[in-house]
DNA sequence: TTGTTAATTGTTATAATATAACATCTTATA
DNA sequence: TATAAGATGTTATATTATAACAATTAACAA
């Protein structure tokens, strides 16, 4: 199917489907067994999927952690901008939505005259539940 | 040697002096490769050097990359804030160094009650000269 | 000066993450 | 209806990183 209308395809569908219910980040062979009933067999299939959910923002990929998750401010149309809380004890992540934050980096121009597209920010700390146990 | 003095071991050395004299990210492969007249010759070797280079704050880790780069930030003890402009096109990093921005996102309070120890922020988008060519 | 301890080293094997290369299929649209 | 872009399927392989275990080194205290 070519892809007009924003449609997804049968693959990408099957592996944002995933991410989304998850209520964490997945890795690629995490999503590949996760979806090996639904005919994806090979990790190339399921690479293919997330490059094209990230390139439509739909996921971003957290970086240090090489997982996925579903982008939830508003289901960005263009992945530019993300950021991210990563509790460094209980791995829990989530994304950071703060408008000043986006404002402040998306325009931040620094010394060296880059034009900048796109930004990727992950903060690593303690969360609330992990600072008070 | 036991670690006073902030002393590095040999292979702590080896690797620091290499990712020091170039002038681009390393990777950890290209590393050991370039090192292995120096006795250095398992990947491990290489990777046990990397991560102790990066908790003194002598290197820091391109997530996107997965490669590494000698601070240029003062030689920061401690490698708690680092921030990266990558051209997307001929894939020159540098290291940001803007007291402003270290010290917005250093004190930076989301709407998660995170406690923040530590970020990693890069930026992505066109050098100067790759703007102009 | 000897025992203890922590850091470091060396080594082999293997795990985890990601892409190359190539053939085929599907469908919008010119 | 031809074509071109996007998607798929498949095998093999490249790249990045750690597990597990044994040995060595040197600061420090008893």
């Amino acid at each position: 199917m070519k892809q007009k209308n924003e449609l997804l395809s049968k693959n990408q569908q099957v592996v944002l489907a995933l991410i989304e219910k998850a209520n964490e980040p997945l890795k690629a062979y995490s999503i590949l067994s996760n979806v090996q009933k639904k005919g994806i067999k090979a990790p190339l299939q399921v690479y293919r999927a997330l490059n094209k959910l990230m390139e439509i923002g739909k996921i971003h990929k957290i970086e240090s952690k090489n997982a996925f998750v579903a982008c939830k401010n508003n289901n960005c149309k263009i992945s530019k901008a993300s950021a991210f809380y990563i509790c460094e004890t209980c791995e829990d992540i989530s994304e950071v939505n703060d408008s000043k934050l986006t404002k402040y980096l998306s325009t931040f121009k620094g010394n060296n005259e880059m034009k900048v597209n796109k930004y990727n920010l992950e903060f690593f700390g303690l969360c609330k539940n992990c600072k008070t146990s």
